[in-house]
RNA sequence: GGGCGCAUAGCUCAGCUGGUUAGAGCGCCACCUUCACACGGUGGAAGUCGCAGGUUCGAGUCCUGCUGCGCCCACCA
């Protein structure tokens, strides 16, 4: 150990921190090093687990990534100076329908499931000629090689980005939504829940998007407000001339009425329960019932029941077991039917296929429309149907990727019983941190407000299938209450191509034989994996048992009804356990009203890539560290501004700090360990924060200090003594403590700005505490000051910086030349505090010439007083 | 209709368990090319803390009720 501190020459390195390189070596140092890399073989108790959120890859890249991302790398960081041996993947989530879109567009194929698999397909990106002939059919193991391919490219831009933004992922961990593994992991989890009995199919009305061919589930909905109207429309009673009026909003479904109802209260309807209602164009006869679900105030109070209009609809059908009279097919088109058969009895059944035929085939805006018109028309010495219309607004149930409203179809799907879990769920939900809290209440609000068993099914033709199969009896029917499930070991499996156990190919779709199950998984039924994807749960129960449960879910809010709810229910169903112990809610990047998000097409103006250009990747996670837990945060340049300019007072402030010499001594003076104390008060609290999650008032607290404590004010205090030749050892003590200031912020900075801290670590400190990296050294603790400070000290340093504020106004009075007649300075302090400050004050007061006043410090140097500033007045500004 | 959150300087926000004249950054004004930093420094102006009550010696902070904005959800006839 040598008796002088390792200094730096200023004149040696680059006049500005040229971001951009230093941000190109560090990472390829970082990676090369290995400085990420989970420890498999240090105890669980010592590691920090994350279950990183994999990013949709076929979105374009915007702010709204680099915030939320940031936050996590920051707790990562911070929890990795803490010496925890850091479990930090990366997933790519490319299983779904934004990348189905993409690589039917992007090569111009469709999947076909019925297909075989092709060796060695290769395929091109279409062209807009290509594109006008029929899209080329592919099997679906093709397929999603296509899928793969193709997102692989959009991997590496995320990669890109991911490194040059400085996130300490251990890339070793990666894994993609679509591959081998994650099939594998979800395929295995539903075999699980087969076994336990959590999962049924049925046949029954779902939420279905006619132009996405697919069941949705109710997360995946939501509510869009429609303009409509209330049709008034005439039904007659069976046998007489009375009649009542029922109020629409979908008069196209009236050949799909079944019933009608009114509230068993309602004196208006009271007598016709019982008797059975005609329906006008069709002349259906339906049953007429009370139930106490009905609103008397709304519409006219009676309505009709058609299969289906909306949920209400459903469970009359169901609870009052109606006929099913089904119109709207999966394409949503009206289907053709034949009044007169079985099901569709008429009491003038010519009559009604008549009307009938006017709408078949139509969507069912056209048929409403029609179908409107035709009530319009007044029979002879009749009135018309369509008495009154009135236009409502009202909310509509969409896919949330959909276009079109959803419709209630009768069709087979797989479920996962929930509803009988409520109670359960929400107990987990108790279990996990919350942070912010009040985040718990969307979770719990959901739960209890769930309707709907979890439909796991999807008809789309690109996702993780279901390995699964069903026997074909001798008529070829299929035989869904004992289908064939997979062997473990089969998967992942694509039931299309391959075969059950005690089955051959030849007997694929023959009677006796089998057929694959033709659905694939809601693409939550995989995401809601990532704990257990990452910890290989039932592949490799070693690591399973080290990595699961994961401690930190970083997420966003929106997401909290899908992916953390499934993600609980999950770990419940197959471990019994919460799959996570802490849940960080990040907000949303907003500009203007708007969310930042790859709906929106991404923020206006700059891209990531330009940002970090511009304001350098340490200036940008500045931005994002900046912002409190669960809040959202404006898109606002002059953030990332104030994060660069912090960058360079950085590089300024330790080329300043690090350039003086002295040889190595203890901390003696009583301002140096004023200051010290001051810091470690920071220290306590940015820990405090940090543990909490919350790394934004943890950066303030540094900021602050660092500017107007460190630069503005202790530098100024010290740097006269820091080079003065008549006082060695209040030399070496100022430049002792200058160092280990600037040390202990550089590693509080560290999380939030890992390239400049890291830069200057490597300018003295890496070799001083033989830890080559900053990221790989310890958070500052007590121990750093041991014998220095103590933080009842930090007033003497408290009354310095008053000291240099009072100077500093006096100079600049003088400068103004409003401060005549001023010509001394009184401080009243202990001795020893006076004996630092007197270099400064003398060397301030010979610039300034100005000045009078008198700070007065107690004895316990807790505290002080700024006495007696006379200067006089300012002149008032002319207008 | 239910739940949650927000409302503090022109803008973006911080103000923990209530305690003396309410803070920061940006912007604005004045001055300063001085040793690492003009991608800088120093100083300054600027707020009836959404509104109305209440609790308290004391309220930006706690309670109640309003108003406005945002988000999540809802059974949509």
């Amino acid at each position: 150990m040598s008796d002088s501190y390792r200094t730096i020459d200023p004149q040696a390195l680059p006049k500005h921190f040229d971001a951009e390189n230093v941000e190109q070596a560090l990472t390829a140092r970082w990676e090369a090093a290995g400085l990420y890399h989970y420890d498999p073989s240090r105890p669980r108790d010592e590691t920090f687990i994350v279950d990183t959120p994999p990013p949709t890859v076929s979105g374009n890249l915007h702010i709204g990534h680099v915030f939320s991302y940031t936050h996590t790398d920051v707790v990562v960081r911070y929890k990795r100076m803490r010496g925890l041996n850091i479990f930090y993947p990366m997933g790519w989530d490319d299983n779904g329908l934004p990348t189905e879109r993409r690589v039917q567009n992007h090569y111009h194929v469709r999947c076909d499931p019925s297909l075989p698999y092709e060796e060695g397909v290769e395929l091109e990106k279409a062209s807009s000629k290509v594109k006008k002939k029929p899209p080329r059919m592919l099997s679906r193991p093709n397929f999603i090689e296509a899928c793969e391919t193709l997102t692989k490219e959009d991997e590496k831009a995320y990669l890109a980005l991911w490194q040059r933004l400085g996130l300490s992922v251990d890339w070793r961990q990666e894994y993609s939504t679509v591959g081998g593994h994650c099939r594998k992991v979800a395929q295995l989890s539903f075999l699980d829940l087969m076994a336990k009995g959590h999962l049924y199919s049925s046949d029954a009305p779902t939420l279905w998007d006619v132009d996405f061919q697919t069941a949705v589930a109710q997360a995946e909905l939501e509510d869009r407000d429609l303009a409509s109207t209330f049709n008034d429309i005439a039904f007659k009673v069976e046998g007489s001339d009375e009649e009542f009026i029922i109020a629409t909003t979908r008069p196209e479904l009236l050949p799909a009425c079944v019933a009608v109802t009114a509230h068993p209260d309602d004196e208006r309807y009271k007598h016709l329960f019982g008797k059975r209602a005609v329906t006008p164009l069709f002349n259906v006869p339906v049953r007429i019932f009370p139930s106490d679900v009905v609103d008397m105030e709304k519409g006219t109070g009676i309505l009709m029941i058609c299969t289906f209009g909306d949920q209400t609809d459903v469970q009359w059908w169901r609870d009052e077991t109606l006929p099913l009279r089904q119109v709207i097919g999966r394409r949503g088109r009206l289907l053709q039917i034949e009044y007169g058969t079985e099901g569709w009895e008429s009491l003038d059944a010519e009559a009604a296929n008549r009307n009938y035929a006017e709408v078949a085939g139509k969507r069912p805006e056209q048929a409403r429309k029609r179908i409107l018109e035709m009530l319009g028309e007044a029979p002879e010495g009749g009135q018309a149907p369509l008495r009154a219309q009135k236009p409502i607004n009202h909310a509509v149930k969409f896919f949330e990727k959909g276009d079109r409203p959803l419709e209630f179809i009768p069709t087979r799907q797989w479920f996962c019983r929930l509803m009988d879990k409520k109670s359960d769920l929400l107990a987990r939900g108790e279990q996990v941190q919350w942070h912010p809290a009040f985040m718990r209440d969307r979770f719990s609000l959901w739960t209890e407000n769930l309707q709907f068993d979890w439909c796991i099914s999807r008809q789309r033709y690109f996702g993780v299938p279901f390995p699964m199969w069903y026997r074909l009896d001798e008529q070829g029917q299929p035989d869904y209450a004992d289908p064939l499930l997979a062997a473990p070991e089969q998967l992942p499996v694509d039931p299309t191509t391959g075969v059950p156990a005690g089955f051959e190919e030849a007997q694929r779709g023959q009677p006796g034989g089998f057929v694959a199950e033709s659905d694939v998984f809601d693409t939550w039924f995989t995401s809601s994996m990532t704990p257990e994807i990452s910890s290989h749960w039932g592949i490799d129960d070693e690591r399973h048992g080290r990595l699961f449960p994961a401690d930190m879910r970083p997420q966003a809010h929106e997401i909290i009804r899908t992916w953390a709810f499934y993600t609980i229910a999950k770990a419940m169903l197959h471990e019994g356990q919460v799959p996570w112990h802490n849940v960080v809610i990040s907000g949303w990047v907003v500009q203007g009203k708007d969310k930042i998000s790859k709906s929106k097409g991404g923020a206006k103006g700059l891209t990531p890539h330009e940002l970090m250009d511009k304001f350098t990747a340490d200036g940008v996670r500045y931005w994002s560290a900046n912002a409190r837990l669960g809040v959202d945060t404006a898109f606002d340049e002059n953030m990332f501004k104030t994060g660069k300019r912090l960058v360079t007072k950085l590089y300024n402030a330790s080329k300043f700090a690090l350039m003086q010499e002295a040889p190595k001594g203890p901390i003696t003076r009583e301002l140096d360990k004023g200051f010290l104390a001051a810091l470690q008060r920071v220290v306590d609290e940015a820990t405090k924060s940090f543990e909490a999650f919350e790394f934004s008032p943890a950066l303030k607290a540094t900021e602050t200090f660092f500017w107007s404590s460190f630069t503005d004010s202790y530098l100024e205090l010290a740097k006269v003594r820091a080079r003065s030749e008549d006082d060695p050892e209040g030399r070496a003590s100022a430049v002792a403590a200058l160092r280990l200031g600037l040390e202990v912020l550089l590693r509080l900075f560290a999380p939030v700005l890992p390239y400049i801290t890291e830069t200057v670590w490597g300018w003295a400190f890496a070799e001083e505490r033989d830890a080559p990296s900053i990221h790989a050294a310890d958070w500052p603790s007590a121990a750093l000051f041991e014998g220095i400070a103590g933080p009842q000290r930090a007033g003497s340093f408290d009354a310095a910086t008053a000291c240099l504020g009072a100077i500093n106004r006096s100079k600049t009075a003088a400068n103004v030349g409003v401060a005549r007649g001023i010509t001394s300075m009184q401080l009243a302090a202990p001795q020893a505090l006076l004996d630092d400050l007197a270099p400064v004050r003398d060397d301030v007061w010979a610039a300034a010439k100005v000045g009078q006043f008198e700070i007065v410090v107690d004895e316990a140097l807790s505290g002080f007083e700024v006495r007696a500033i006379e200067f006089e007045p300012k002149p008032e500004k002319k207008k």
